[in-house]
DNA sequence: ATCATTGCAAACACTTTGCATACGC
DNA sequence: GCGTATGCAAAGTGTTTGCAATGAT
């Protein structure tokens, strides 16, 4: 089964609908798991759908959201960055450089009591810094 | 010595003009600790300070933030939330009344290798689920 | 007098919405 | 054919910018 075949199996595996936009935009998810925006996404696939418009490119996502398949992550201050939902990991994004690695994390429970009897649904981690190649380059 | 005066000092402290309208902002982010944007502080001063502008409230969290006083946080998908700068701690957001809680965290650093040798500055750590309170009202 | 701060308005950028067209079953 | 998906343009919203007026030392 070629990847084409696979991606649109799991559309439908999902209730969604594999329209071509869609295919393409989670296939440029999964083989580029750089934490893309948008706009990113946008730009990368109008050269393969020339008629591509940013608002399905925000609908897709949207869509790819509630079914559990993309987390939007709120790294940047002022866009919206998406990243296909694998095993549960961290973020630290270089100050310097801007780029954004993924770790694993393991969190233990607050030492205290506040979140006593809370459901937990979703844990963001995101550390900031300097990543080694910049420190070295100073 | 009174609440005015002591943030006035703060102020000076840090080699910032302590001005009416930066003032006041830092007084309410001192009274209010609920992750204020920048609208509510606006919203909030404009009837002390008829002549307040937006402008000004971003000018004074962008020099807070500089002077290490303020941190934003980017837990709401569209706007900015402020925090004044206290002991680390995570948040926790209740996605169904919007509250957002303080927790102490203590993180464990990733068991790989991934950030060996990376400077952490900042780390960010944000919960969200559901609050006890909404839990017992369904 | 000089320099920093303020405030208004306009500009910006990301995102959302409304609606007509086109597509797929 | 009918319901959904798409795409364009316009509107919306939080934030930033330019610049003149004001304020402080």
């Amino acid at each position: 089964m070629n990847p084409i075949k696979q991606i649109t199996q799991q559309l439908i595996s999902l209730n969604i609908r594999p329209s071509f936009q869609r295919i393409k935009v989670l296939e440029y998810l999964i083989d580029h798991q750089t934490h893309p925006s948008a706009d990113d996404i946008y730009k990368a696939l109008v050269s393969t759908i020339p008629t591509l418009s940013k608002s399905t490119v925000y609908n897709t996502l949207e869509l790819f959201i509630e079914k559990g398949l993309v987390k939007p992550l709120m790294i940047e201050e002022n866009e919206a960055l998406y990243d296909i939902i694998l095993e549960q990991h961290g973020h630290f994004k270089c100050t310097s450089c801007g780029s954004i690695f993924n770790f694993d994390v393991s969190l233990t429970l607050p030492s205290d009591d506040t979140l006593l009897g809370f459901k937990i649904v979703d844990q963001n981690v995101c550390f900031k810094g300097i990543c080694n190649k910049c420190l070295m380059n100073t």
